[in-house]
RNA sequence: GCGCCCGUAGCUCAAUCGGAUAGAGCAUUGGACUACGAAUCCAAAGGUUGCAGGUUCGAGUCCUGCCGGGCGCGCCA
């Protein structure tokens, strides 16, 4: 990577220069401004405090050196406080374009994670309901990092934590109970915090044809055959949504199985052994306050149940201890924040190291209709369903808009705004880059170009501003690889197509690919091919197709 | 009351773990199709980064205090 390359130059140059000093952190970074180069580095003022000399008169100095590689640079400036600019030599991303045409899909992929093991746990809904809008963003978001870090040299297993344990599943089953009652002409009345969704009683209808016999069995196996009939077919619907949405997870975690394998028990004798416990009213407390919680918290109550906090530690000491990761990373809803200290806590009690534990909290989704806003709720049944969006939506557009804001963000979805299948509808932008160099080759197969020796193209014919920065651009991929990927937001790629495809459509406008000129219309070929490589590589990691057509 | 997140152009959002003159899209106004796809392009206009201090070569970014919004604060999950 150019970076790199620039960043070792310049340690050569402070080596020369100033001899075996110990060097600080420093960065090259890319300007906004196109005048300032392609990269600069802030070197001079790091070296400010060591060497007590004004940062400009550094950075001449360290210019003098850097001149000399000519190879590399085109230019080498300082700028008035003390920055260094770097300009790269246009022969440099140009060669780039015959690398990315022989990585084709590999193009980008980078070494960052090193083989680590990292599970990614995200959606995890309740199986009390179909999944909605919200988990969708959820789904879009840990589905689109999972892609990333694969292609950031990351080993991930994508997780779903299905909680099928616990008080909400009974009154789900109990939900289920008192509809099946109803539908049998009883008369019934239906408490206000049970499950109010008209999918219950398509639950109940599918108890009522296995069970024809239901209300006549004992009240709790009633119930109980309810509730497992629900979980099963309401995961059922959450699995087949997901899919659609081109989620597919590696694993399927069973709450009830921690306790089935006496996980959960171990692991309270284990914090028993290490005095991390004491009892209080009846029930189990675990000392969270020593490890930075707010306050103790309950692992067993005193009716005897365990609370859901009890399980996620045997999990989450399960994920680390167990199963080997090198890192987990939760994806939550927003409003789960206040319980990251409490489960880091806990791991800390444990001895284990919570950074390895990275907690992505995503922001509320507040859906647009009709220029109003939707309020969305699980037990009154009042949501727009995942299922619907994908309906009346479609997947592309959805996962585009979903990844198109960062994770700090609450997203306004306008579901108007997103149908539209026009110009106000980015993904349709991007897609369109695509669809149009497709094209392009379409006609270049037409024309008897089909097969083309690309290490035989002179690509030093591109020489316009807009070859040139749709070259760099291409290149800039790796960066926003590397950088999606240290900071777990896959959203710094839409943005970076997005862009993209405005620089393809600025030179196509501007250039015509197919020409009289055989050698530079291969050369721009070889532009156009490039960019569709990193179209294409980087839709994929967002879980977007890239359409040859539209 | 306490905790977390947010506040940037009319609207929706960016801004590379502190970098230079804060950028896009939409909307508005004006322009560009006899050649590879006009779902496109070009141009104009739009800002005291909620307010007030502080830290330093340098602050939208970090610290403190306010103001405004969202979300949490259970022996629920």
């Amino acid at each position: 990577m150019i970076k790199q390359r620039i960043k070792e130059a310049v340690e050569k140059a402070v080596k020369t220069v100033f001899g075996e000093i110990p060097l600080p952190q420093f960065e090259i970074e890319t300007p906004r401004k196109g005048s300032f180069g392609d990269y600069a580095t802030n070197i001079a003022f790091v070296l400010k405090k060591s060497l007590d000399l004004p940062p400009l008169e550094i950075a001449e100095k360290l210019v003098q050196e850097l001149y000399k590689e000519r190879n590399l640079f085109e230019k080498v400036e300082v700028a008035k406080p003390g920055f260094i600019n770097f300009w790269v030599s246009t022969r440099y991303y140009l060669e780039n374009l015959l690398k990315v045409i022989e990585e084709k899909d590999n193009y980008g992929r980078i070494n960052l994670g090193k083989g680590k093991k990292v599970l990614i746990e995200f959606v995890s809904a309740n199986p009390t309901g179909p999944l909605h809008i919200g988990h969708g963003r959820g789904a879009a978001y840990g589905d689109s990092l999972a892609r990333v870090l694969e292609f950031t040299g990351y080993s991930v297993i994508r997780e779903y934590y299905i909680n099928d344990k616990g008080t909400q599943m009974d009154i789900l089953g109990e939900s289920v109970y008192l509809r099946a009652k109803e539908l049998k002409g009883e008369k019934i009345n239906f408490p206000e915090d049970f499950y109010k969704g008209a999918y219950i009683y398509d639950i109940a209808k599918k108890v009522l044809a296995d069970y024809p016999n239901l209300l006549e069995l004992e009240k709790k196996e009633a119930i109980a055959i309810c509730r497992e009939i629900a979980i099963k077919t309401i995961l059922e619907d959450i699995k087949s949504d997901l899919e659609r949405f081109r989620v597919v997870y590696d694993s399927w975690y069973s709450e009830k199985s921690l306790y089935e394998k006496g996980k959960v028990d171990a692991l309270i004798n284990l914090l028993k052994q290490k005095g991390l416990v004491y009892e209080k009213e009846g029930a189990l407390w675990f000392r969270s306050s020593d490890f930075g919680d707010e306050k103790d918290r309950v692992l067993i109550r005193s009716n005897g149940e365990y609370t859901y906090f009890a399980g996620d530690i045997a999990y989450h000491h399960e994920k680390f201890v167990d199963r080997g990761f090198d890192l987990a990373i939760n994806l939550w809803g927003a409003d789960h924040h206040g319980y990251v200290k409490r489960l880091k806590g806990a791991l800390k009690a444990l001895g284990l190291n919570p950074e390895n534990l990275e907690v992505i909290l995503i922001q509320m989704v507040n859906l647009i209709e009709g220029g109003e806003l939707k309020s969305m709720s699980t037990r009154q049944g009042e949501f727009v369903e995942l299922k619907e969006l994908l309906d009346e939506v479609g997947v592309d557009a959805t996962r585009f808009i979903f990844l198109s804001r960062s994770s700090d963000s609450p997203l306004d979805f306008d579901i108007d705004l997103a149908k539209k299948q026009s110009q106000e509808n980015p993904v349709y932008y991007v897609q369109y880059a695509h669809a149009r160099i497709c094209s392009i080759f379409e006609k270049a197969t037409e024309q008897g170009l089909g097969e083309i020796n690309w290490r035989e193209v002179d690509f030093s014919l591109l020489s316009s501003e807009e070859e040139i920065a749709l070259a760099k651009k291409i290149e800039e991929f790796k960066e926003v690889i590397e950088s999606a990927g240290k900071f777990y937001a896959p959203y710094k790629l839409t943005y970076y197509l997005l862009d993209l495809a405005k620089q393809f459509h600025e030179f196509y406008t501007k250039h015509r690919v197919l020409s009289e000129d055989i050698s530079l219309t291969l050369a721009r070929l070889g532009l156009c091919l490039g960019c569709k490589i990193v179209l294409k590589n980087g839709l994929n990691l967002l879980g977007v197709n890239s359409p040859e057509k539209m």
